[in-house]
DNA sequence: TTTATATTTAAGTAATTACTTAAATACTTA
DNA sequence: TAAGTATTTAAGTAATTACTTAAATATAAA
């Protein structure tokens, strides 16, 4: 994982919303693209971002992708944003 | 304040240097160029762009301009991160 | 007031990014 | 196996981004 991956990958006002939709429930990528009105191959594209910063999980179910958060990965930005926090 | 100028404010290597280094103390736009290789004017507008995200302040002071953090916004961010996050 | 220093703005450019449509791949079901 | 559905990959493009150098602006000091 490479930390400017992650920074780049949440720079990204559709793939935050990407992970908003996922805070809620998986998904898979069909059910994400529905959520936008940008091409299925656009938001394949943005999940390909994602899932390189590896804030998200891509399981195969069948033939559809079920898409799910990584949590692990937020720790490292939040620790790092943290140390600009007044709230500590 | 639009909370997508700061996330590509955050989305840049060279600009989250800079906050680190304003961490560790106030500095003048001089100070700040003399750590990167980069032209002093490419640092300006950095600069500028972490000022507009609010995620830094400039004070003029005689022929310098003295930078220091805003805390105020990495809040916002870490908020919608921690949400994300298991430990939070 | 001239000269030097600090910083920003302007203009141009190369690289990157966010999309599009079309084609390819993978799986499911008739 | 053929046809349909889900997703990704490829190829192309317009917009954005990160830089550069040169010029402009502002202050300080000789």
């Amino acid at each position: 994982m490479l930390n400017n991956d992650v920074y780049k990958a949440l720079s990204d006002e559709n793939r935050r919303k990407i992970l908003d939709l996922l805070y809620e429930k998986d998904l898979t990528a069909g059910e994400i693209a529905d959520q936008f009105t940008m091409s299925k191959a656009g938001i394949s594209q943005h999940l390909t971002i994602l899932k390189q910063a590896e804030l998200v999980y891509a399981n195969k179910q069948g033939q559809y992708v079920m898409y799910s958060l990584n949590t692990t990965v937020f720790q490292e930005v939040v620790r790092w944003l943290m140390k600009f926090n007044k709230e500590g």
